[in-house]
DNA sequence: TTGTAAGCGTTATCAG
DNA sequence: CTGATAACGCTTACAA
């Protein structure tokens, strides 16, 4: 007998439900719902009331009932290989920002760029119920493509491009960012072009980079020279790079163009620090425009891909899917970007 | 007449639910259930069949449903000022990666250094019935408290440590961060200090630094001078900065410490450029060690925060407190990180 | 070890 | 404009 009045349920949260606030402002539950959904469909004076009885009671609705109920929750999920890298950021937080906008939640993940922990991923995220998925790359396991199609639910391809694909896709060709790089290079007298590849297996986007780049060098008769580091670490990579291609007798590539601006800055240092001159003696060009490529010295040349517009347009062409924004009057499923090349000192 | 045999449901997914699995298995739901969450408890002979009707439907556990009717979620929230931000991006991804090899998922907001911002990310997280809440700082509104207080689930305050504060905290101590700083340069000779502080309001944090800067100084002697630059970008604010307290007649600081290493690098090309040689002339030291600091030139000293470590250990205890992990030993409530400075050319 | 019954808190449906 | 009722798909509690 000295329990408190109310009875201690065996089940649930203890938190006020949408029938305590219901209750208090003498109402049926559904009309807080509509309070909540359609606001317009709610007399003024109702509304009034479960107003206060929403702040008396402190009532948060419970999204995760919402959802089963209505069978189709308000959070997107989006696998991206690595959160903490210096071009996906930007991307995460334009898509988060324009989805928290219009009442949809992020659920995020990292896929390191394996196949593997991408699919385990798309499951987790899968079980959730999201009201969408994005991906990165066009570069999936079989299990992934499957749930992927099964799925029933938008799904967007980000940070890459390629004609003739089912899915949407917003991104950006990366042969042709290989080719751009190569022709800038060309066209400012270079020939003896080579390039670096990224050392972490995986980075299939790259590859596609150096195809562009060994498309355009054998358009003009040349010999493509693509290089794979071994060493782990980005910047040591990049000075391995230049060492094998650049530094010592023999070696001596007038331009090369990196994988990232990472590798791009490792061979810059190491070059310079051997007193190779850069851009007189080897040019090189990054991709990425990192933070740090402008305050280099000399300063990188790179390509800059559109790593905030990729992250807003697959969140709008989401909602567009979602009916939650009117259809766009363009093709939704071709969402091909540019990248710009910022032209610095280093080439 | 033509329509299928399966009747056409008004609600639901479509997709196979537990029933299904547990229908064509032959066996009870609950079975099917424990299959997932305690599998040792099912026999194997069951166990097998359970297995092939999973693969067969291509059946995925539907959380939300499982998360209203366990009332306990497996997400858990965290609220970041900014994704994108270059310290920030660690935290999130050791986090997310330890919490996701425990089953739990990320879902993540942004604040970008705004109170209220904070408070609606909260609110909207509370509706998915988080497991925990990971928020950024020991500086919330009235209303964030409130709802974190009364959430009745475990609460994280990250990046920032103050003793004598209930919840769980991971973090540093920025006030001892500004001493740090401080008693660097005052032992190396320098007296003429100067604090310049980030241009953006709402990061209370570099205030905690400029004080921990500020008792040092009087502490010798000494008169702090703390400059408040108005440019918005960060490398404006910086050049601005060092224009007002190192360039020019009657400026004469000897050495000055950064708010962060975006500001401190703005200062210190500007101050190359303007013929200011450094560290001679005006020593510099950054905060957050980003990634470009090691490559300017001169590289520059700063103090690198543990953003990964704060993650993965915020993850941790709240694994613990959840009963996931077995707690540890020492207080958990006390996770007091130190930070490293990085004794650079520029300082 | 397995199964039955009863919710979890919300919304779709349909009737006023 | 408002409300009663029955799902949504799963897990807890309890019984066998």
């Amino acid at each position: 007998m000295n329990e408190s009045a109310a009875p201690r349920k065996r089940r649930g949260s203890g938190r006020a439900t949408i029938h305590d606030v219901a209750r208090l402002a003498e109402v049926g539950s559904i009309t807080v719902s509509r309070y909540f959904t359609e606001p317009g469909r709610v007399a003024a004076k109702r509304s009034a009331r479960i107003a206060a009885a929403v702040k008396e009671l402190g009532y948060v609705p419970n999204l995760v009932a919402g959802g089963l109920a209505s069978s189709h929750g308000r959070v997107i999920g989006m696998v991206i290989p690595n959160i903490s890298g210096p071009i996906f950021a930007h991307t995460i937080q334009s898509f988060s920002d324009t989805l928290s906008r219009h009442g949809y939640q992020l659920l995020l993940a990292s896929s390191y760029f394996s196949a593997k922990q991408e699919e385990s991923a798309v499951r987790a995220f899968l079980g959730w119920k999201p009201a969408a998925l994005v991906v990165t790359g066009r570069f999936h396991n079989r299990a992934t493509e499957k749930l992927l199609n099964t799925a029933g639910i938008p799904v967007v391809e980000t940070w890459d491009y390629q004609p003739r694909r089912k899915p949407i896709q917003v991104g950006y060709s990366n042969h042709a960012v290989g080719e751009q790089a190569a022709r800038y290079l060309y066209a400012k007298g270079y020939r003896r072009i080579a390039f670096v590849q990224n050392s972490v297996a995986g980075d299939l986007s790259a590859v596609d980079r150096s195809d562009g780049y060994a498309a355009v060098m054998r358009e003009h008769g040349l010999e493509p020279r693509v290089y794979v580091p071994t060493a782990e670490a980005p910047f040591d990579a990049g000075k391995q790079a230049i060492e094998a291609l650049a530094l010592g007798r023999g070696k001596h590539a007038e331009a090369i163009i990196f994988a990232n601006d990472n590798l791009a800055a490792g061979a810059l240092l190491a070059g310079q620090r051997a007193g190779l001159k850069i851009p007189e003696q080897c040019a090189i060009v990054g991709f990425g425009d990192y933070a740090f490529s402008p305050l280099l010295l000399p300063s990188l040349t790179t390509i800059r891909p559109p790593g905030r517009e990729i992250g807003e347009i697959a969140a709008l062409r989401i909602l567009e899917q979602l009916g939650v924004l009117p259809a766009s009057t363009q093709d939704s499923r071709l969402n091909l970007l540019a990248c710009e090349l910022i032209e610095r000192e280093s080439a």
